[in-house]
DNA sequence: CAGTGGTCTAGACCACGTT
DNA sequence: ACGTGGTCTAGACCACTGG
Protein backbone atom coordinates (compact mmCIF):
# COMPACT_ATOMS: atom_id res chain seq x y z
CA UNK A 1 0.00 0.00 0.00
CA UNK A 2 1.21 3.09 -1.25
CA UNK A 3 1.48 6.30 1.21
CA UNK A 4 1.44 9.74 -0.40
CA UNK A 5 3.56 12.07 1.74
CA UNK A 6 2.34 15.18 0.07
CA UNK A 7 -1.07 14.46 -1.94
CA UNK A 8 0.28 16.44 -4.91
CA UNK A 9 -2.01 17.61 -7.74
CA UNK A 10 -2.13 14.65 -10.41
CA UNK A 11 -1.05 16.32 -13.05
CA UNK A 12 2.41 17.25 -10.87
CA UNK A 13 2.32 13.60 -9.69
CA UNK A 14 2.18 12.30 -13.36
CA UNK A 15 5.19 15.39 -14.18
CA UNK A 16 7.49 13.67 -11.50
CA UNK A 17 7.19 10.14 -12.36
CA UNK A 18 7.87 10.89 -15.99
CA UNK A 19 10.80 13.24 -15.31
CA UNK A 20 11.82 10.32 -12.85
CA UNK A 21 11.64 7.73 -15.96
CA UNK A 22 13.82 9.89 -17.76
CA UNK A 23 16.60 10.50 -15.64
CA UNK A 24 16.94 6.79 -14.83
CA UNK A 25 16.81 6.30 -18.63
CA UNK A 26 13.93 4.58 -18.82
CA UNK A 27 12.95 6.81 -21.61
CA UNK A 28 16.45 8.31 -23.13
CA UNK A 29 17.09 11.29 -24.94
CA UNK A 30 15.60 11.04 -28.11
CA UNK A 31 13.39 8.22 -27.46
CA UNK A 32 9.78 8.39 -28.40
CA UNK A 33 6.82 8.36 -25.66
CA UNK A 34 4.07 6.82 -25.84
CA UNK A 35 0.72 8.54 -26.82
CA UNK A 36 -1.30 11.09 -24.75
CA UNK A 37 -4.14 8.59 -24.62
CA UNK A 38 -2.25 5.77 -23.96
CA UNK A 39 0.31 7.66 -21.21
CA UNK A 40 -3.35 8.51 -19.74
CA UNK A 41 -4.72 5.02 -19.49
CA UNK A 42 -1.63 3.63 -17.99
CA UNK A 43 -1.47 6.54 -15.19
CA UNK A 44 -5.08 6.43 -14.69
CA UNK A 45 -5.71 10.20 -15.57
CA UNK A 46 -7.84 11.63 -18.20
CA UNK A 47 -5.98 13.10 -21.09
CA UNK A 48 -6.39 15.90 -20.01
CA UNK A 49 -4.30 16.04 -17.14
CA UNK A 50 -1.67 13.93 -19.12
CA UNK A 51 -1.66 16.70 -21.58
CA UNK A 52 -0.99 19.40 -19.16
CA UNK A 53 1.94 17.23 -17.84
CA UNK A 54 3.53 16.78 -21.02
CA UNK A 55 3.02 20.66 -22.27
CA UNK A 56 4.41 21.91 -19.04
CA UNK A 57 7.25 19.38 -19.04
CA UNK A 58 8.09 21.19 -22.80
CA UNK A 59 7.44 24.12 -21.64
CA UNK A 60 10.69 23.25 -19.15
CA UNK A 61 12.38 22.17 -21.79
CA UNK A 62 12.52 18.16 -20.96
CA UNK A 63 10.81 16.83 -24.10
CA UNK A 64 10.00 18.04 -27.82
CA UNK A 65 6.23 17.11 -29.12
CA UNK A 66 5.39 17.24 -32.59
CA UNK A 67 1.64 16.70 -34.30
CA UNK A 68 1.99 13.43 -35.63
CA UNK A 69 5.44 13.19 -34.47
CA UNK A 70 4.75 12.15 -31.26
CA UNK A 71 6.32 13.15 -27.63
CA UNK A 72 10.33 12.75 -27.71
CA UNK A 73 12.66 13.19 -25.04
CA UNK A 74 14.56 15.88 -25.92
CA UNK A 75 18.29 14.58 -27.11
CA UNK A 76 20.34 17.34 -24.81
CA UNK A 77 18.00 19.01 -22.14
CA UNK A 78 17.24 22.72 -23.24
CA UNK A 79 18.54 24.75 -20.48
CA UNK A 80 16.99 27.87 -19.53
CA UNK A 81 16.61 30.02 -16.42
CA UNK A 82 14.58 32.45 -15.64
CA UNK A 83 15.88 35.37 -13.70
CA UNK A 84 13.44 38.05 -11.50
CA UNK A 85 14.18 41.84 -12.12
CA UNK A 86 13.10 43.45 -9.41
CA UNK A 87 13.27 47.31 -9.04
CA UNK A 88 15.84 48.33 -6.88
CA UNK A 89 13.72 49.48 -3.83
CA UNK A 90 12.49 46.05 -3.71
CA UNK A 91 15.55 44.37 -4.24
CA UNK A 92 17.51 46.49 -1.05
CA UNK A 93 15.06 46.24 1.25
CA UNK A 94 14.45 42.42 0.94
CA UNK A 95 17.76 42.12 2.40
CA UNK A 96 17.03 44.50 5.68
CA UNK A 97 18.13 47.40 4.56
CA UNK A 98 17.26 50.75 4.18
CA UNK A 99 17.08 51.98 0.81
CA UNK A 100 18.61 55.70 0.28
CA UNK A 101 18.00 57.80 -3.11
CA UNK A 102 19.93 60.83 -4.29
CA UNK A 103 19.11 62.66 -7.99
CA UNK A 104 23.17 63.79 -9.07
CA UNK A 105 22.17 65.22 -12.44
CA UNK A 106 19.56 65.98 -14.74
CA UNK A 107 19.81 67.53 -18.30
CA UNK A 108 18.39 68.22 -21.16
CA UNK A 109 20.96 66.73 -24.16
CA UNK A 110 21.09 64.65 -27.93
CA UNK A 111 22.91 62.00 -26.88
CA UNK A 112 25.48 60.05 -29.38
CA UNK A 113 24.67 58.77 -32.31
CA UNK A 114 24.50 54.98 -31.44
CA UNK A 115 22.12 55.98 -28.15
CA UNK A 116 19.54 58.11 -30.90
CA UNK A 117 20.22 55.04 -33.44
CA UNK A 118 18.96 52.72 -30.41
CA UNK A 119 16.08 55.04 -29.53
CA UNK A 120 15.04 55.87 -32.92
CA UNK A 121 15.19 59.49 -32.37
CA UNK A 122 14.75 62.02 -35.20
CA UNK A 123 17.10 65.05 -35.93
CA UNK A 124 15.41 67.31 -33.50
CA UNK A 125 14.41 65.30 -31.24
CA UNK A 126 16.23 65.50 -27.57
CA UNK A 127 16.89 63.34 -24.42
CA UNK A 128 16.58 64.04 -21.03
CA UNK A 129 19.85 62.87 -19.09
CA UNK A 130 19.22 61.52 -15.73
CA UNK A 131 21.85 60.02 -13.11
CA UNK A 132 21.05 58.58 -10.21
CA UNK A 133 22.89 56.70 -7.32
CA UNK A 134 20.81 53.82 -5.02
CA UNK A 135 22.10 53.46 -1.78
CA UNK A 136 21.93 50.38 0.97
CA UNK A 137 22.03 51.41 4.13
CA UNK A 138 23.78 54.95 3.28
CA UNK A 139 25.60 53.29 1.04
CA UNK A 140 26.18 53.50 -2.72
CA UNK A 141 24.55 50.28 -4.28
CA UNK A 142 24.05 50.82 -7.88
CA UNK A 143 24.70 54.14 -10.29
CA UNK A 144 21.87 54.39 -12.48
CA UNK A 145 22.21 56.68 -15.99
CA UNK A 146 19.17 57.19 -17.58
CA UNK A 147 17.89 57.97 -21.19
CA UNK A 148 14.36 59.36 -21.57
CA UNK A 149 12.80 60.18 -24.90
CA UNK A 150 11.25 63.49 -24.54
CA UNK A 151 9.28 62.95 -27.56
CA UNK A 152 7.50 59.57 -26.42
CA UNK A 153 7.00 60.79 -23.01
CA UNK A 154 6.74 64.35 -22.34
CA UNK A 155 5.79 63.92 -18.86
CA UNK A 156 8.85 63.30 -17.76
CA UNK A 157 10.30 66.96 -18.55
CA UNK A 158 7.59 68.04 -15.65
CA UNK A 159 7.77 64.93 -13.38
CA UNK A 160 10.47 65.83 -10.18
CA UNK A 161 12.92 62.91 -10.06
CA UNK A 162 14.65 64.32 -6.96
CA UNK A 163 12.81 61.85 -4.12
CA UNK A 164 12.58 59.06 -6.12
CA UNK A 165 13.78 57.75 -8.86
CA UNK A 166 13.02 57.25 -12.84
CA UNK A 167 12.38 53.79 -12.88
CA UNK A 168 9.68 53.79 -10.23
CA UNK A 169 8.04 56.49 -11.80
CA UNK A 170 8.51 54.77 -14.74
CA UNK A 171 6.50 51.49 -13.35
CA UNK A 172 3.76 53.68 -12.66
CA UNK A 173 3.37 55.56 -15.84
CA UNK A 174 3.98 52.89 -18.39
CA UNK A 175 3.60 49.66 -16.68
CA UNK A 176 3.91 46.14 -18.78
CA UNK A 177 5.99 47.84 -21.72
CA UNK A 178 8.49 45.50 -23.95
CA UNK A 179 11.86 45.08 -22.31
CA UNK A 180 14.78 44.22 -23.99
CA UNK A 181 17.20 43.29 -20.94
CA UNK A 182 21.61 42.84 -21.56
CA UNK A 183 23.98 42.27 -18.87
CA UNK A 184 27.66 42.45 -19.70
CA UNK A 185 31.18 42.85 -17.34
CA UNK A 186 32.77 46.86 -17.75
CA UNK A 187 35.60 48.98 -16.07
CA UNK A 188 34.26 51.31 -13.98
CA UNK A 189 33.95 54.72 -15.60
CA UNK A 190 34.99 58.04 -13.67
CA UNK A 191 31.87 58.71 -13.02
CA UNK A 192 30.41 55.49 -11.94
CA UNK A 193 33.98 55.08 -9.74
CA UNK A 194 33.50 58.26 -7.89
CA UNK A 195 29.47 57.62 -6.70
CA UNK A 196 30.21 53.97 -6.23
CA UNK A 197 33.45 54.34 -3.95
CA UNK A 198 35.62 51.99 -6.52
CA UNK A 199 39.21 52.46 -8.70
CA UNK A 200 38.14 53.34 -11.85
CA UNK A 201 38.29 50.43 -13.93
CA UNK A 202 37.37 48.53 -11.34
CA UNK A 203 35.22 45.44 -12.83
CA UNK A 204 31.59 46.17 -12.04
CA UNK A 205 28.49 44.21 -13.31
CA UNK A 206 26.48 46.26 -15.57
CA UNK A 207 22.85 45.91 -16.52
CA UNK A 208 21.58 47.77 -19.98
CA UNK A 209 17.56 48.12 -20.90
CA UNK A 210 15.69 49.65 -23.02
CA UNK A 211 11.84 49.76 -22.90
CA UNK A 212 9.40 50.57 -25.64
CA UNK A 213 5.59 50.62 -26.01
CA UNK A 214 4.04 49.68 -29.28
CA UNK A 215 7.02 50.22 -30.85
CA UNK A 216 8.17 53.21 -30.06
CA UNK A 217 11.58 53.23 -27.68
CA UNK A 218 11.11 55.30 -24.05
CA UNK A 219 14.23 55.15 -22.67
CA UNK A 220 17.53 53.46 -22.13
CA UNK A 221 19.17 53.02 -18.63
CA UNK A 222 22.41 52.03 -17.39
CA UNK A 223 22.98 50.49 -14.41
CA UNK A 224 26.36 49.63 -12.73
CA UNK A 225 26.02 47.34 -9.66
CA UNK A 226 28.23 47.16 -6.92
CA UNK A 227 31.16 45.43 -6.53
CA UNK A 228 30.10 41.48 -5.89
CA UNK A 229 27.01 41.84 -7.17
CA UNK A 230 25.69 38.54 -8.79
CA UNK A 231 22.72 37.15 -10.41
CA UNK A 232 21.39 33.78 -8.99
CA UNK A 233 18.99 31.54 -10.79
CA UNK A 234 18.47 27.46 -10.10
CA UNK A 235 16.85 25.14 -12.49
CA UNK B 1 -19.93 39.95 -38.49
CA UNK B 2 -16.44 39.63 -36.68
CA UNK B 3 -13.78 38.90 -39.63
CA UNK B 4 -11.09 37.00 -37.63
CA UNK B 5 -7.20 37.78 -38.88
CA UNK B 6 -5.50 35.24 -37.47
CA UNK B 7 -7.64 32.96 -36.01
CA UNK B 8 -5.32 32.49 -32.40
CA UNK B 9 -6.08 29.78 -30.19
CA UNK B 10 -9.03 30.81 -27.80
CA UNK B 11 -7.19 30.80 -24.65
CA UNK B 12 -4.55 33.05 -26.22
CA UNK B 13 -7.26 35.25 -27.70
CA UNK B 14 -8.50 36.46 -24.28
CA UNK B 15 -5.10 36.22 -22.73
CA UNK B 16 -4.52 39.00 -25.43
CA UNK B 17 -7.75 41.10 -24.42
CA UNK B 18 -7.17 40.82 -21.16
CA UNK B 19 -3.83 42.31 -21.07
CA UNK B 20 -4.95 44.76 -23.66
CA UNK B 21 -7.37 46.21 -20.96
CA UNK B 22 -4.57 46.00 -18.28
CA UNK B 23 -2.28 48.05 -20.92
CA UNK B 24 -5.49 50.49 -21.01
CA UNK B 25 -5.85 50.93 -17.81
CA UNK B 26 -9.38 49.42 -17.91
CA UNK B 27 -7.96 47.03 -15.05
CA UNK B 28 -5.78 49.38 -13.26
CA UNK B 29 -3.10 47.73 -11.18
CA UNK B 30 -4.24 46.94 -7.99
CA UNK B 31 -8.01 46.19 -9.32
CA UNK B 32 -10.20 43.27 -8.77
CA UNK B 33 -11.27 41.16 -11.82
CA UNK B 34 -14.52 39.70 -11.50
CA UNK B 35 -14.25 35.94 -11.22
CA UNK B 36 -13.68 33.03 -13.45
CA UNK B 37 -17.36 32.00 -14.09
CA UNK B 38 -18.45 35.85 -14.99
CA UNK B 39 -15.30 36.11 -16.99
CA UNK B 40 -16.00 33.14 -19.15
CA UNK B 41 -19.62 34.23 -19.80
CA UNK B 42 -18.66 37.44 -20.37
CA UNK B 43 -16.09 36.19 -23.10
CA UNK B 44 -18.20 32.83 -24.42
CA UNK B 45 -15.73 30.47 -23.30
CA UNK B 46 -15.63 27.46 -20.98
CA UNK B 47 -14.44 28.18 -17.56
CA UNK B 48 -11.66 26.03 -18.35
CA UNK B 49 -10.46 28.37 -21.23
CA UNK B 50 -10.82 30.94 -18.90
CA UNK B 51 -8.63 29.39 -16.37
CA UNK B 52 -5.95 28.82 -19.20
CA UNK B 53 -5.66 32.55 -19.72
CA UNK B 54 -5.47 33.73 -16.32
CA UNK B 55 -2.95 31.21 -15.05
CA UNK B 56 -0.87 31.92 -17.74
CA UNK B 57 -0.85 35.80 -17.06
CA UNK B 58 -0.12 35.00 -13.50
CA UNK B 59 2.77 32.78 -14.35
CA UNK B 60 3.91 35.80 -16.85
CA UNK B 61 3.54 37.98 -13.45
CA UNK B 62 0.51 39.98 -15.07
CA UNK B 63 -1.84 39.05 -12.17
CA UNK B 64 -1.99 37.88 -8.63
CA UNK B 65 -4.62 35.11 -7.53
CA UNK B 66 -5.78 33.73 -4.26
CA UNK B 67 -8.53 31.76 -3.26
CA UNK B 68 -11.18 33.40 -2.01
CA UNK B 69 -9.24 36.64 -2.78
CA UNK B 70 -9.75 36.67 -6.25
CA UNK B 71 -7.57 38.05 -8.92
CA UNK B 72 -6.03 40.85 -9.17
CA UNK B 73 -3.47 43.48 -11.50
CA UNK B 74 -0.16 42.75 -10.09
CA UNK B 75 0.30 46.90 -8.22
CA UNK B 76 4.14 46.31 -10.02
CA UNK B 77 4.21 43.94 -12.77
CA UNK B 78 6.75 41.17 -11.79
CA UNK B 79 9.50 41.37 -14.54
CA UNK B 80 11.11 38.39 -14.84
CA UNK B 81 13.25 37.22 -18.25
CA UNK B 82 14.45 33.47 -19.27
CA UNK B 83 17.66 33.11 -20.64
CA UNK B 84 18.83 30.15 -22.32
CA UNK B 85 22.04 28.34 -21.34
CA UNK B 86 23.59 26.82 -24.41
CA UNK B 87 26.64 24.80 -24.53
CA UNK B 88 29.23 26.35 -25.70
CA UNK B 89 29.73 24.77 -29.07
CA UNK B 90 26.41 25.18 -29.88
CA UNK B 91 27.05 28.86 -29.01
CA UNK B 92 29.96 29.53 -31.33
CA UNK B 93 28.43 27.07 -34.36
CA UNK B 94 25.00 29.41 -34.01
CA UNK B 95 27.52 32.62 -35.20
CA UNK B 96 28.61 31.08 -38.17
CA UNK B 97 32.06 30.44 -36.32
CA UNK B 98 34.40 26.89 -36.63
CA UNK B 99 34.00 25.63 -32.67
CA UNK B 100 37.51 24.87 -31.66
CA UNK B 101 38.66 22.92 -28.11
CA UNK B 102 41.90 22.31 -25.95
CA UNK B 103 42.66 20.97 -22.71
CA UNK B 104 45.06 22.63 -20.83
CA UNK B 105 45.37 20.55 -17.79
CA UNK B 106 44.21 17.73 -15.80
CA UNK B 107 44.77 16.65 -12.35
CA UNK B 108 44.07 15.62 -8.84
CA UNK B 109 43.87 17.97 -6.26
CA UNK B 110 42.05 18.23 -2.85
CA UNK B 111 40.67 21.75 -4.13
CA UNK B 112 40.08 24.84 -1.02
CA UNK B 113 38.20 24.82 1.50
CA UNK B 114 34.82 27.09 0.16
CA UNK B 115 34.84 24.93 -2.60
CA UNK B 116 34.85 21.45 -0.83
CA UNK B 117 32.07 22.89 1.17
CA UNK B 118 30.19 23.51 -1.87
CA UNK B 119 30.69 20.58 -2.60
CA UNK B 120 29.96 18.81 0.29
CA UNK B 121 33.20 16.34 -0.06
CA UNK B 122 34.63 14.33 2.94
CA UNK B 123 37.86 14.78 3.96
CA UNK B 124 39.86 12.20 1.96
CA UNK B 125 37.96 12.57 -1.08
CA UNK B 126 39.14 14.81 -4.03
CA UNK B 127 38.80 16.29 -6.83
CA UNK B 128 39.79 15.97 -10.76
CA UNK B 129 40.59 19.67 -12.04
CA UNK B 130 40.63 20.25 -15.30
CA UNK B 131 41.22 23.48 -17.16
CA UNK B 132 39.72 24.18 -21.06
CA UNK B 133 40.12 26.84 -23.63
CA UNK B 134 36.91 26.61 -25.89
CA UNK B 135 37.94 27.95 -29.57
CA UNK B 136 35.96 30.70 -32.22
CA UNK B 137 37.44 29.93 -35.64
CA UNK B 138 40.76 29.60 -33.83
CA UNK B 139 40.36 32.54 -31.31
CA UNK B 140 40.08 32.13 -27.75
CA UNK B 141 36.12 32.29 -26.93
CA UNK B 142 35.87 30.68 -23.40
CA UNK B 143 37.56 29.56 -20.67
CA UNK B 144 36.68 26.72 -18.84
CA UNK B 145 38.15 26.18 -15.17
CA UNK B 146 36.03 22.75 -14.30
CA UNK B 147 36.22 21.52 -10.78
CA UNK B 148 34.87 17.15 -10.66
CA UNK B 149 34.48 15.37 -7.67
CA UNK B 150 35.28 12.11 -8.35
CA UNK B 151 33.43 9.90 -5.60
CA UNK B 152 30.88 11.65 -7.27
CA UNK B 153 31.03 10.44 -10.79
CA UNK B 154 34.07 8.09 -10.69
CA UNK B 155 33.76 7.35 -14.52
CA UNK B 156 35.30 10.96 -14.79
CA UNK B 157 38.31 9.77 -13.68
CA UNK B 158 38.36 7.32 -16.40
CA UNK B 159 37.18 9.88 -18.95
CA UNK B 160 39.20 10.85 -21.66
CA UNK B 161 38.80 14.63 -22.22
CA UNK B 162 41.67 15.88 -24.64
CA UNK B 163 39.17 16.09 -27.77
CA UNK B 164 35.61 17.32 -26.50
CA UNK B 165 35.03 19.13 -23.37
CA UNK B 166 33.84 18.10 -19.96
CA UNK B 167 30.44 19.88 -20.57
CA UNK B 168 29.37 17.45 -23.67
CA UNK B 169 30.59 14.68 -21.33
CA UNK B 170 28.51 15.39 -18.87
CA UNK B 171 25.58 16.14 -21.03
CA UNK B 172 25.80 12.43 -22.22
CA UNK B 173 26.21 10.77 -18.96
CA UNK B 174 23.98 13.08 -16.12
CA UNK B 175 21.64 14.92 -18.29
CA UNK B 176 18.75 16.11 -16.08
CA UNK B 177 20.20 17.11 -13.05
CA UNK B 178 19.92 20.34 -10.84
CA UNK B 179 21.63 23.05 -11.33
CA UNK B 180 22.69 26.44 -9.55
CA UNK B 181 23.81 29.15 -11.32
CA UNK B 182 25.41 32.60 -10.97
CA UNK B 183 26.47 35.31 -12.75
CA UNK B 184 28.91 38.00 -11.89
CA UNK B 185 31.69 40.38 -13.68
CA UNK B 186 35.36 39.35 -12.35
CA UNK B 187 39.16 40.39 -13.17
CA UNK B 188 40.80 38.26 -15.09
CA UNK B 189 43.08 36.07 -13.31
CA UNK B 190 46.64 35.23 -14.39
CA UNK B 191 45.42 32.07 -15.98
CA UNK B 192 42.24 33.79 -17.48
CA UNK B 193 44.19 36.07 -19.02
CA UNK B 194 47.13 34.33 -20.91
CA UNK B 195 44.60 32.13 -22.34
CA UNK B 196 42.47 34.62 -23.44
CA UNK B 197 44.93 36.73 -25.05
CA UNK B 198 43.72 40.51 -22.47
CA UNK B 199 45.88 42.05 -19.91
CA UNK B 200 45.24 40.12 -16.00
CA UNK B 201 42.32 42.27 -14.54
CA UNK B 202 40.66 43.01 -17.37
CA UNK B 203 36.45 42.91 -16.38
CA UNK B 204 34.93 39.56 -17.79
CA UNK B 205 31.93 38.61 -17.54
CA UNK B 206 31.99 35.14 -15.78
CA UNK B 207 29.59 32.00 -15.05
CA UNK B 208 29.35 29.56 -11.70
CA UNK B 209 27.89 26.94 -12.08
CA UNK B 210 27.24 24.00 -9.53
CA UNK B 211 25.36 20.84 -10.49
CA UNK B 212 23.52 18.43 -8.22
CA UNK B 213 21.85 15.20 -8.98
CA UNK B 214 19.33 13.92 -6.10
CA UNK B 215 21.25 16.28 -3.31
CA UNK B 216 24.69 15.58 -4.43
CA UNK B 217 27.20 17.49 -5.66
CA UNK B 218 29.16 16.64 -9.21
CA UNK B 219 30.78 19.05 -10.56
CA UNK B 220 31.72 22.95 -10.42
CA UNK B 221 32.96 25.29 -12.92
CA UNK B 222 33.94 28.99 -13.15
CA UNK B 223 33.70 30.35 -17.37
CA UNK B 224 35.05 33.47 -18.35
CA UNK B 225 33.96 34.68 -21.41
CA UNK B 226 35.73 36.54 -23.78
CA UNK B 227 35.74 40.45 -23.80
CA UNK B 228 32.44 42.31 -24.88
CA UNK B 229 30.30 38.79 -24.05
CA UNK B 230 26.62 39.59 -23.19
CA UNK B 231 23.89 38.01 -22.16
CA UNK B 232 20.74 39.22 -23.92
CA UNK B 233 16.40 38.44 -23.44
CA UNK B 234 13.49 40.34 -24.19
CA UNK B 235 10.50 40.63 -22.08
C1' DC C 1 -18.61 29.01 6.32
C1' DA C 2 -19.22 30.51 1.97
C1' DG C 3 -16.88 31.96 -2.26
C1' DT C 4 -12.97 31.74 -5.15
C1' DG C 5 -9.55 29.48 -7.59
C1' DG C 6 -7.32 24.64 -8.43
C1' DT C 7 -8.00 20.62 -10.51
C1' DC C 8 -10.11 16.59 -12.79
C1' DT C 9 -13.07 14.18 -16.21
C1' DA C 10 -15.09 12.33 -20.49
C1' DG C 11 -16.00 13.48 -24.69
C1' DA C 12 -15.41 16.09 -28.88
C1' DC C 13 -13.54 18.60 -33.00
C1' DC C 14 -9.70 20.35 -35.39
C1' DA C 15 -4.89 21.41 -37.39
C1' DC C 16 -0.84 19.97 -38.60
C1' DG C 17 2.65 17.06 -40.64
C1' DT C 18 4.31 12.58 -41.67
C1' DT C 19 3.52 8.90 -44.66
C1' DA D 1 -5.10 9.83 -45.57
C1' DC D 2 -4.53 9.32 -41.02
C1' DG D 3 -2.55 9.69 -36.42
C1' DT D 4 -0.83 12.83 -33.01
C1' DG D 5 -1.03 16.68 -30.33
C1' DG D 6 -3.81 21.28 -29.49
C1' DT D 7 -7.71 22.89 -27.82
C1' DC D 8 -12.49 23.42 -26.14
C1' DT D 9 -16.60 22.16 -23.33
C1' DA D 10 -19.82 21.31 -19.49
C1' DG D 11 -19.96 19.65 -15.36
C1' DA D 12 -18.06 18.32 -10.94
C1' DC D 13 -15.49 18.05 -6.43
C1' DC D 14 -12.17 19.99 -3.47
C1' DA D 15 -8.89 23.17 -0.79
C1' DC D 16 -7.79 27.24 0.83
C1' DT D 17 -8.83 31.53 3.03
C1' DG D 18 -11.09 35.99 3.78
C1' DG D 19 -14.93 38.07 6.07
Amino acid sequence: MKVKTKAAPGYAAVKEEILRRIRAKAWAPGDLLPGEIELAGEFGVARGTMNRALRELTEQGYLERKRKGGTRVRPSPLRAARFEIPLVRAEIEATGAVYGYELLSRRIEAGGAALRALLGLDNDEQLLRLACLHLADGKPYQLEERWISISALPQAGRADFSASGPNEWLVQTVPYSDVEICFEANGASALVARHLGVAPGTPLFTTLRTTWLKGKALTHVRLSHHVHYRMVARY
